[in-house]
DNA sequence: TAAAAATACTCCATAGGTATTTTAT
DNA sequence: ATAAAATACCTATGGAGTATTTTTA
């Protein structure tokens, strides 16, 4: 049982009479009366069982003991505005750590954003989590994380998406493929036969049946031979010979592989479509600035100038 | 005008909550009632225009913001009981800073009775000032230092002493002295004519008179030749050939120059007093334990085996 | 519907005000 | 003699108690 009956009035006072050296000056900045200041400071001094100040009616100084507790309360009174200050910030979302997941690519369009983002909230800190589309959106619903960047089909009422931009897509061949030193774009169908390295399509769906759909489009269907979590992985294995795969565009500048040969594909129209997602019911004031950066960046850019300014 | 009615008596409350998680476990364990503790979490939630709890009639969580305003509570608490400990400690004299002065020799016993102190008191710590008697003697009475190691005779009547050791004189005469060759105690008349070198009369009066009263036994009078302040640079003139002077014996252990020789002298009676020396009107209880220490210490040394103890 | 937080109110402890005394220079 | 802190006494704010209502899982 600590008998704390000292109050943050004590040390507001005991600074302001060890600042003055004055009770009734002291008093009056403290906009209260001589009187009380002295009977709380009394009061201290009993609660703590030490003399702070050798006082009569002429003069007041500190102790040795005063003169150290006033370093300290000085200290203490900082410490308590800043964490209050501090806390507040987290409060409205400016200071905090914001989780961000992204699927693996992380494209010029996300780091440019989380660069903005950055510079109008110097505060938070943002930390980045590759997560495949379908563990992002368990995380956002479990709120886990604040922010995806994700391909739909994600199936979740309570998260919202805002496009970001869409990506053709390349072929990664090995570069010992006969489709390799092929000069200019080359047709799916050149493909046939090869075996294909895929992310399983628990985990990426939308991204897995747009491939499919691609191959279907050249009337053929892809052997998937291999499954493997993260593009990083995927591409390893294009590498060591092992089979092709599909990317997005943006690959060819985020893993310039050695053993990697990628080719644009002839008469494709399809693309991969990729969103910032959030769960609408995450009040973290981190979401709510994020979303609101988002807002403010995305309207000014047309989807077609995105592109232009992803894919230079 | 920063609007501070935050008390500690809300902190203590907001931890209690934020570690129980429960309004009423949290009174429980403060010995209050509920309403009272919700009332003052509201209100410092609205004092601080943060919210600290997620909370309805089921559950109690923290925000963010609570979760680093708990962690920051915490350390504030921490370093409120750290500070009034600290002063306590300070205040009862079991911390500090305590100023010890001393003439230049700083001898065997006054080294064991600090190493006594701090053994006994290991929050103080001792600085040690070398300072003539004279000057010893003001910053006592202006409660500058807290304890000195003096020569009497001192005129001051707030002082106080306690005679610590007597210590006879021994001759420091440069390597290529006459004298110095000779085995055995030497007479004081062998250093007539020799220039001496003291200190000025003003700073060491009772050293100074001592060794004249010394020379005068002998039927001579020095000739003072070369005033220089502190013992070290006495003994470097000594060394340097310029002339000889009187020393306190524990000196040949503490100063054993190259150029010096030491020589007991024969048939002479006059030793050199020692003392501790305090202001009786410092209040400070750096000085009150220092005394406190002393005062057990040498009632059980008397002054004959003090002597044994440091000149072995 | 039941557990728990919020609200409504009452009370009294005490912070703060006014008047006065004490104290030290 | 006087400036300033301490003491005495009074007032009233607000912290804490009891009883009750509201809320949500």
């Amino acid at each position: 049982m600590e008998g704390h009956t000292i109050e943050l009035r004590h040390l507001h006072y005991f600074i302001a009479v060890a600042e003055e050296l004055h009770f009734g000056n002291a008093a009056k900045r403290l906009n209260i009366s001589q009187p009380p200041l002295s009977q709380q400071i009394i009061q201290l001094e009993k609660e703590m069982e030490v003399k702070l100040f050798y006082r009569n009616s002429r003069s007041v100084e500190l102790t040795q003991a005063g003169k150290h507790f006033l370093q300290e309360t000085q200290e203490i009174l900082a410490k308590i505005n800043a964490s209050v200050e501090e806390t507040r910030k987290i409060h409205v979302g400016e200071a905090g750590v914001l989780k961000v997941a992204f699927t693996g690519s992380l494209n010029a369009n996300l780091i440019r954003l989380i660069h903005l983002h950055r510079t109008r909230y110097p505060d938070i800190q943002v930390t980045l989590h590759p997560m495949s589309s379908t563990d992002q959106q368990k995380a956002l619903a479990e709120k886990e994380i604040h922010i995806g960047f994700l391909c739909l089909p994600v199936d979740n009422p309570d998260l919202r998406f805002q496009h970001i931009y869409s990506s053709p897509f390349v072929a990664a061949l090995p570069k010992n493929h006969p489709s390799a030193t092929a000069s200019g774009p080359i047709h799916i169908k050149e493909l046939k036969g090869d075996p294909f390295i895929m992310a399983p399509r628990r985990l990426e769906p939308g991204y897995y049946d747009t491939i499919i759909s691609i191959c279907q489009s050249g009337d053929m269907s892809p052997a998937i031979h291999q499954e493997a979590e993260g593009v990083t992985h995927i591409l390893s294995l294009v590498a060591a010979g092992i089979g092709v795969t599909l990317v997005t565009e943006s690959a060819q500048q985020e893993y310039p592989k050695k053993g990697i040969v990628y080719k644009s594909l002839k008469n494709i129209k399809q693309e991969m479509d990729l969103y910032i997602a959030w769960n609408h019911t995450d009040e973290s004031p981190l979401t709510k600035r994020f979303i609101q950066t988002m807002k403010h960046s995305f309207p000014l850019q047309e989807k077609a100038s995105i592109k232009a300014i992803s894919f230079v």
